[in-house]
DNA sequence: TTGTAGGCGTTATCAA
DNA sequence: TTGATAACGCCTACAA
């Protein structure tokens, strides 16, 4: 009962009385084969319900058509539209997305890594975790030849590919945006931990406060970990200080959330008295009720570049390794939490 | 330079003057194997750099230890967070998640549910899409022999485990909950397709009017598709009754959303005037300013419910399958959007 | 154009 | 306890 025994390319070929390679080569369109038999071979298969096996094509061409993505967690907005932009690009070409997530930890860095490459994935995407700090385990990706992208949390290796969005720009762009918004005490609520992502918001809006000829005070910038709570923290603290900020850019959603929160139950107006922006476009930013002003990262687009990038790898000669930076341009989606109508 | 020349058993053999069969018992813990040998081969895998290679592996075993998830969307916080519970489920079982979606498209689903099956998952866990009208693909699935569970979204299909919520239950907590804040003429925003789930949670608003007493309207029931724009227009259709609501239940945040921005610049006061509660307990659906009631789907324990399933499933004897069905108890996280402080 | 044979890396069976 | 061998299903030189 049941039955479904497996059809394999044997069994067409005793059906059909030939041999399995001409079966083989009927149905991968070989080119030395008359049409009359790739038609037969190709209507017998169908009618005994033949399905090529996927796993002996991999183990002797070397070749799995998986690809694997290696995320801190997959139910974070952003990640999960990077890998929906990954998924879509690359399934019309037969590949298979395989996840997995680091919860932020190095050693499952590591870990998935291995596991991956024993697997055989023809190429690994993946956004660092906040402590990873060292490259030796992505070292051990390119001995084994494998490709390999980063995607928004990148590391600088020589040979590996990445897609990113300008965070430089984007610092610059909220703090500007927040400038021409009238703010001249702009507080920085930046990443806690050492990704050059946070690392170039900051330098970004550094840039912004110096073109506009306004001061940079350390006290306004203030390290927060994507964290509600943060942002309730850290304008706690820097409403303790004399002269108190009149506009927040932090470098995450949650934080500015948090911040927001933390103003209103000071009865603070936003934006009139204090203008604050975010940072990743999260969904819940359009939806407040006082939506808050974020820089989008276009995440389903940079998973799809990111794919492309990988596909223009494989179809160079497979050994030469081509190392691609992408930056692209973040969006800036202007809201009520730093509107005041000015330009 | 790279070489990176893959190591096999046979290189072990080799240099260590034993068979490749020795080698692969000694890595396998095989029992038949003196100590002496184990420790040697495990010690010589390790110098030479010894990966296994999972493919070989799957290929003679059969299996592969990748399971396959089928979702509708992929970033849709609900899935992901289904996905999570199941790839951190199964991690630890050295089964790695492959993810694929339909877009609500059953022809996608047919298609995917085919590679996977090609590919030789060991597993495939899905949520069926909207358009899915008839199981004959499933059944191909049951053919094969493939272990399958459904998550949320199941259709009857006997030999099928499936995980889902009571939607019945929370169609009817919402409900009571509505009324007991004194409501009397509750809407109900339905889903437009014909998944069991809307059809439960219909159900289930229906009991709670008729324990309470309520009259059962027809026109207060409207089929929304999911979106905000289809809230806002419920709202505009249920506002041109004589007879207007005092209480919107609506099977999804979404919708939920809609109906109140439109109440809101209808300068309908919530949730004095009108009660609104919605389902899924999306993240944003906490963040509001004025928080919207909801059913929490425990995505994230769905997904580990699903895969303790199927673990429970391998490791009985392969031919046996087993049908179990895991109903999970929803949970009412009352908010602003619907709390007069009645009990 | 088609067939034969060997091999991808493992593991399981049967002998030794 | 260990070794030789076949097999998982497919592809591809090489021969015919």
């Amino acid at each position: 009962m049941s039955g479904k025994e497996k059809v394999t390319i044997y069994d067409i070929s005793k059906k059909l009385n030939v041999s399995a390679a001409t079966v083989s080569r009927a149905l991968n369109q070989n080119p030395k084969i008359s049409v009359k038999t790739r038609e037969l071979v190709a209507k017998t298969a169908a009618e005994m319900n033949y399905k090529q096996n996927r796993l002996a094509q991999a183990l002797k061409s070397g070749r799995t058509n998986n690809i694997g993505v290696i995320v801190p967690y997959i139910n974070r907005s952003f990640f999960s539209s990077v890998i929906r932009g990954i998924e879509e690009e690359l399934r019309p070409h037969g590949y298979h997305v395989i996840i997995c997530q680091s919860h932020e930890e190095v050693s499952n860095e590591v870990e998935q890594i291995n596991t991956l490459l024993n697997t055989q994935i023809d190429c690994i995407f993946m956004s660092v975790s906040k402590t990873t700090q060292n490259s030796d385990h992505i070292k051990k990706v390119l001995e084994e030849n494998t490709p390999l992208v980063f995607f928004d949390r990148k590391m600088e290796v020589p040979g590996v590919s990445s897609v990113v969005i300008d965070d430089f720009k984007a610092g610059f762009m909220v703090t500007e945006h927040l400038i021409k918004q009238g703010c001249t005490r702009i507080a920085h609520l930046s990443g806690e931990s050492n990704l050059e992502i946070y690392k170039y918001r900051h330098e970004g809006y550094c840039a912004a406060l110096e073109k506009y000829g306004l001061d940079y005070v350390p006290e306004y910038v203030i390290k927060a970990n994507s964290k509600i709570e943060s942002g309730i923290e850290a304008v706690t603290q820097l409403w303790d200080l004399e002269l108190k900020p009149d506009a927040i850019f932090a470098a995450g959603d949650y934080v500015a959330l948090g911040a927001i929160q933390e103003l209103r139950d000071r009865n603070i107006k936003i934006p009139e008295e204090v203008c604050v922006a975010g940072f990743s476009n999260e969904p819940f930013t359009k939806y407040m009720e006082l939506p808050i002003t974020s820089i989008d990262q276009t995440p389903q687009l940079m998973g799809k570049i990111a794919a492309q990038v990988f596909l223009e790898q494989v179809k160079q000669n497979q050994t030469i390794t081509i190392e691609k930076k992408v930056v692209l341009p973040p969006e800036l989606f202007v809201r009520d939490s730093s509107d005041r109508g000015l330009k």
